[in-house]
Formats: structure tokens, sequence, C-alpha cells
DNA sequence: CGGAGCTTTCAAAGCGTTTTGAAGATGCAG
DNA sequence: CTGCATCTTCAAAACGCTTTGAAAGCTCCG
């Protein structure tokens, strides 16, 4: 069934029941009445190729979601692009995935824009060297960071959260608990994020006159099993932590574990805050969660991110134009935190 | 850069240009070279939506991903899906993923198909009443199943694992180390997998002649906390099990924190075995990895899948043919199983 | 009743490819 | 030099829609 066939149905010529079709004002009511009707009797919708070729809209939006070196697939891209993918449908927008190793990520851009097949793209996971974002001024796609690049916060779209605020207030938390020793299980030290919140949690240490010790301070990927590791070394260390800030939920399992099998309890021999970011399937919730948590939803922030990139960059259809929404975590008070133990 | 400039730029009709950048040998070796270069130079790619129109196919696949009733991701799509996304990019399709409600998926269905949107389509996680592959089939659409229909598997096409004989094999290995009581934590018992699963672990109880317990069995979201609470349930109970066999790494993580806590040691006084979907974050891996676990990779079975989709149905065109993949699961010894403790 | 001013409808041109059917070169035998 | 087969190349149609510019059908007033 196209539209051909559809309007020889109707006695009508395509431009008509396109238009009506299409809530053109030109049309009048009774005819749009029946051409809706017999679209909806023929199950008749526009192919979508063609709408594309002829507005010159392909109403999809790219994300390029690259496999870091060890294989491993970060599971707040999938929390972020649901919460993207349910203000696409809303606005009717396809979302088109792309996996790619890593190296090749330039590549797939320049083919993405040549080819036309996308209206915007959502970027992902800044890095410190981060380059994309020129490559993609240059190729004239609009587009929007998930994450601030360090030197670059003005010449991008971006939608972030305040990342060195929220690990200061964390960590000054534990502080006014009488932590001195906290041990810091943070992200890979090679994304922007990670980056930002080594900072606020070195400042809130210096503010407040507390030694800053590397050996307390760990950088990798965020899976359960690192984080095991890098809190069971630090526990058996001479001068071991009584408290724990983690970067992800699955580094707080990781040391909750740990702590646990040294048999310490948790909330009570020793503290661990998280940052939480709301994963479906690693919930911390509740009105006392497991974890004291700095708490913000990836899923909100894809949300958000697909809104104003459609909105504010697409729909707007100038170049030129930034908007941006850094989103402030709350600190939520879990069980796992407690006045650090008197030595 | 378009085709009409391109060849312009040449002095070629349209005509040659295309065949010669795609391949035809009615073009002489010399004028290809020349067409090649010229569009390397001037970065041509041909615009994929009125390639599309002119082919009739569309290069993509899609994917619907039915957020359940409480919100949750399965962490297993994405890893299914980065799986895919190798595939698809090897052969030049686009996946075009989308995140609905659970309710309306039908009328995703019939929009994709109507609008000519993809030219197959993966569908997820069977139900106990599955009735998606009818509608499709309805539609004409070339698709494959993750998982297994009960009762409908010579009707579809699909790649699954050997759900039923993996759980007999997991609990018989239990019941052969001597443990009696095994409490089973099992996924949401509305999917199909998770009622193989099931079958597989009665089976092997009955075979033994060892007693089935329903008081044992646990059936929902595999997430970490539940896996936690029912496990503490259990252990709490007057009767406690001496071993746990869970659907996931998450229900295991969370079964040996509810041990842990009750001051078991996992391996010793207490057995764990756990499938593992080998979650790239969720890693249990190495020569004598953490969990003792029926493995099989889903981002495996995501190529697998993107493959025969591919091959075998889209590129046959042959809306009756039907292709099927049956994965064996491995049962690798970890650290968590030990012979069960003399009551 | 004629025509201005609306409303409603239409035929045809585009969007950028691929593909069809035909024509223009080229080469070689006669 | 002609004629025929073989390579190359081409102009134009097709894909299914949206959109432009024009025409047809009304209404209403002088």
């Amino acid at each position: 069934m196209n539209l051909k066939q559809l309007s020889k149905r109707l006695n009508l010529s395509q431009t008509t029941v396109s238009r009506a079709l299409n809530g053109y004002p030109e049309v009048s009511a009774k005819t749009r009445q029946r051409v809706i009707e017999m679209a909806r009797e023929l199950g008749y919708a526009p192919n979508q190729q063609a709408r594309r070729l002829a507005t010159g809209k392909t109403m999809a939006i790219g994300h390029v979601l690259p496999r870091s070196p060890n294989e491993m697939l970060n599971p707040i891209f999938m929390e972020f692009i649901a919460g993207a993918g349910l203000v696409y449908a809303k606005y009717g927008y396809d979302m088109m995935i792309s996996v790619v190793p890593n190296d090749n990520e330039e590549a797939i851009y320049q083919e993405i824009a040549a080819r036309k097949k996308v209206d915007g793209i959502i970027v992902h996971a800044p890095r410190k060297d981060e380059q994309r974002h020129k490559l993609l001024k240059k190729l004239g796609i609009p587009f929007l960071m998930h994450g601030r690049i360090t030197g670059a916060e003005d010449e991008t779209s971006w939608v972030d959260i305040n990342n060195r605020q929220a690990f200061e207030r964390a960590t000054r938390f534990l502080l006014d608990l009488g932590h001195r020793r906290i041990g810091f299980l943070n992200g890979n030290e090679e994304m922007d994020f990670a980056i930002r919140r080594r900072e606020g949690y070195v400042n809130a240490l210096q503010n407040a006159g507390c030694p800053v010790d590397p050996d307390l301070m760990h950088s990798s990927e965020m899976t359960e099993p690192l984080g095991t590791q890098f809190a069971i070394n630090l526990l058996r260390s001479s001068n071991p932590p009584t408290a724990f800030l983690t970067s992800s939920i699955t580094l707080a399992i990781g040391a909750e574990s740990a702590a646990t099998s040294h048999g310490l309890e948790v909330g009570k021999d020793i503290s661990i805050v998280t940052h939480d970011d709301v994963i479906s399937f690693l919930p911390n919730s509740g009105e006392y969660p497991h974890f004291t948590c700095i708490r913000s939803s990836v899923g909100e922030a894809g949300q958000r991110a697909a809104q104003l990139l459609i909105k504010d960059l697409i729909d707007q259809g100038d170049p030129d134009h930034r908007v941006t929404h850094l989103m402030e975590a709350d600190l939520i008070l879990g069980r796992s935190t407690g006045p650090a133990p008197q030595g």
C-alpha cells in the first residue's frame, strides 16, 4: 500500500492525501476525515525512506558506542540510551546505534555524515584528549556531548553532572564523620568525568587540611572484581582506610564484599559512599538505601540530552547555537556510612 | 557532494559513476580507477536515503527493547546488541533500536512494517504466551528470535542456548557433591528461558530421587538486591540450603553477599553455581573463576543471530525459510563450589 | 451576473540514487 | 572499407514521498 494506490482508492490526488495526513490546513475537514479513515483501514503509513529523501530529514539520531580496549561495554551507555530512546519515540525519531572498535570511530562519523544517515549525534564519554567534537563541527552535524570536554566547555553543547562538586561534597561528608583516610575507587582516568571526580576528592581533602595519599587512589574500569581487588589491597595495608568513596555501584559492591570478607561491618567499621547512576538492574533505592550515595540518574540525562538535541539544535537549525545542561547530584544518606571508628 | 556533481566533475554519466563505485563489471578498469579516486578525494558517498529508496533495501535491522513493568532494563540486551552490532557493521547494516513501554510493542512492529523501516528484526526475550512471532509472520518481515518459543520451536528462526540441559547439568553437579537442598534463584518465570531452566533444575532433582521443595525456588527480575533478599530468607529458614543455583551473575553476587553476611564461607560452607552470560562489566573469568558457572556468551549469541538473520533470511529472500542455532553451555569449575558440609 | 477573494484540489517537479534499454566506441574478420 | 560482435558509456525511468505553483470550485458582494 503506497500513496498512489491510496489516493486512487479515494479518488483524490496524492497531494491532497499527503497533506491531509500531515495536518496541513488547506484540506477540508471532511476530506481529511475520509483520508485518515481510509488510511487506517488499509494500514497505510508513508514509506520512511521516500519521506526522508523528499524532506531531507532522516528523523534519526546516531549514537556511536566504542568498545574500550578490553572489550568492556559500559552499562551506563545502555541506561542513557534507554532514556534517550523514550524521547526519540515521543518525537518520532529513530535511534541508530553503531558499535565500533575504539580505533576507527572517526571513519564512522565521516561515513554517517557523507551518507546523511542521521539528523544529529550524541557523543558519549569524552576522554582526556578529546577530538571528536572538532571533527563533528567540521562535518556540520548537530551534536551534543554526554559529558563536558575540559578546556572546550564553551565550544560544544552538552549535558553533564557536576562531578567535581558532587565528589567534593561526598568527601567532605566523610571527613565530617571523622574519616581521615578515605580510599578512592575511581573510573578510568582517561575519561574526563573521572578526572573531575578526582579533583573533587582532592579538593575536599586539601580544604580540610587532610593529606592526599596517592596510595589511597585507584583508577580502573568500573567493575565489581576490580573494586574488590583494590579494596582488599588497601585493607591489607599497614595503614588501611576507614572509608571508601567509589565512582559506581559496581565498584561499591566490590568494596563491600572486600570489607565483609575482612570481617568489617559496613556502616560501622567502615563507611562506603558511592556515586549512583541509577542503573536499573543495580538498584540502590528505598527510603534508606543500601549505600549512601551521590545520585544522579543517567537515564534522565539521556532524556534531557535527547530533548535538547532535537528541540534546541536540530529543530532550530542554527549550526552555531549551543545549549548546555548541568545536573546536580543529590547526596543521599544510606546505611553504608557512619562515624569513623576511634583508633 | 552528490552523484550528479561528481559525474559532472568526471565528465561521465551518473550511470557509469554509480556502476564504477558499486563494482559492476561493465566499466573499464581505468574509468573505475578514476572514479574511485575522485570520489575519495571529494569525500563522496551515496546518500543513504536515496539509495534505500532506489534499491528497496534499507540495510537496517531493528531491535525492539521493551521496558519491563518495573522499568528494569536487561543488561543482557546490551551485551547481545553489542555482539550483533559488530556483525551489522561488517556487512554495512545499520542497527535501529526502539525503546518502548511494554504494552505497545505491537504498534511499533506495525509501524516499522508499514513504513518499511528495516529489512529484518531480532525479537528479544520470548515470554510464556508469546505472540509477537505471529504478528511478524503476518507482516512478512524476516525475523529471528533470541530464545525459543515453547510450542512454536518449529515455526520460527531462533538462536538459543540449551537452558534445560545446562541447568540440569549444573544441578546434577551440585547433587554429585552431596548437596540435597539447593536454593534456586531463577529469572522471571514469565520468560520462556526461565521456565526451561526450572525444568532442568527439577528434572535433575527428580532423577536423583531428591525431593523438590517449592520453598527453595525463587523467581524474580535478576538483580543483586533481590538475590540477596531471597538468599537471606532461605538461610534464615529452619532447613537452609547448602547450595545455590542462580540464573545470573547479579543474582549470584546477591547470594554471595547474603551468605557472607551470614558468616558462611562460599565454596566451603555453601556452594554457588550460576549461569554466566559473560557480561563484560560483570566478569567471571580467569583460569579459576570466582563462580562455578554454566557459561554461554550472549555477545556471541548476538553475533550469531545477526549473521543468520542477514545471510540466511534476508539475503535468501525466502519468507518460509527457517534457521536455528542451539548453543551449548560449558560447565566451568570456579571457586564457589565444594562438597556439601556434613550435617 | 461577474468577478474578487477564499477554499479546496491537482498535475508535475523535485529529492539522490539504481537500473533499464539503447546508443556510441572499438576491434577484428572478411 | 564494411559489418558484426564486444566493450563502454549514456539518457531516462523508477523508487514513494513532499512541495510548488497553478487551476478549479465556492461564496459573497456590488
